[in-house]
DNA sequence: CCCTTGCTTAACTAGATGGTTAATTAACTG
DNA sequence: CAGTTAATTAACCATCTAGTTAAGCAAGGG
């Protein structure tokens, strides 16, 4: 799970984590800030956040006592892109030639590819 | 973890499990042939498959003692949503209105958004 | 210098994850 | 019916995850 990717989508595979980032989408906050919505210990916040950090979706700064979180979007370029490539099998305008490649594969279910 | 943008962004935070869905997009497969390209255990791959299965990325079908799996792309629409919504903060065309947003928000740090 | 505020680290727990081998089920094949 | 092939289930194990409480560390303010 060290590659860039698998980081990143483990890091958007929590609720929490992803309010956190959708409120850094605003701006910058600190963690108490980032903390107050949740029904949750700070420590587990600061959790969330070192999650969030070592997959580089956030950065922290030092504002005297202050640790202010920004967000870090770059990771989800590379994210998008990875389901861009899958755009065709929901998008609807392809829907009836991916169901007319299908059959064609279905004959061929026992080849090579 | 029980909604399905987690379970999607979790399901896809495995290398191996990326790669089966790359494979599936050329077309349905039987678990053997999703497995061949692995140095990893038969039931390990049923595994993957499970948890690809309960996220709704496959589906599954009976061919004799063949299981063949295929690709389902829906719940990757859910996901391009959430990451598109951050485009603007990798995107290049947006990175002066967003230093110029940021700062503004700097100045802001200690207020209730 | 002590106290409060902001946050992290430590230690622990319950449960999920990712893998293994061995056993089991299911369906075709001689 | 016996054997082979395809795949799953069971049992087990190590590691990771997400949370807890309690203790520790900086930095600013009386």
């Amino acid at each position: 799970m060290s590659d860039q990717l698998s980081s990143t989508f483990a890091a958007l595979a929590d609720p929490t984590r992803r309010a956190i980032l959708a409120r850094l989408a605003e701006g910058e906050a600190t963690v108490n800030e980032l903390a107050e919505p949740f029904e949750m210990s700070l420590p587990a916040i600061s959790k969330h956040l070192k999650v969030l950090e070592r997959a580089g979706l956030i950065s922290r700064g030092r504002n005297a006592q202050w640790r202010p979180c920004q967000l870090e979007a770059a990771p989800l370029a590379e994210a998008a892109d990875w389901v861009e490539k899958y755009r065709r099998f929901w998008d609807a305008s392809f829907d009836r030639l991916d169901t007319h490649l299908r059959s064609l594969q279905g004959k061929n279910i026992r080849g090579k590819d």
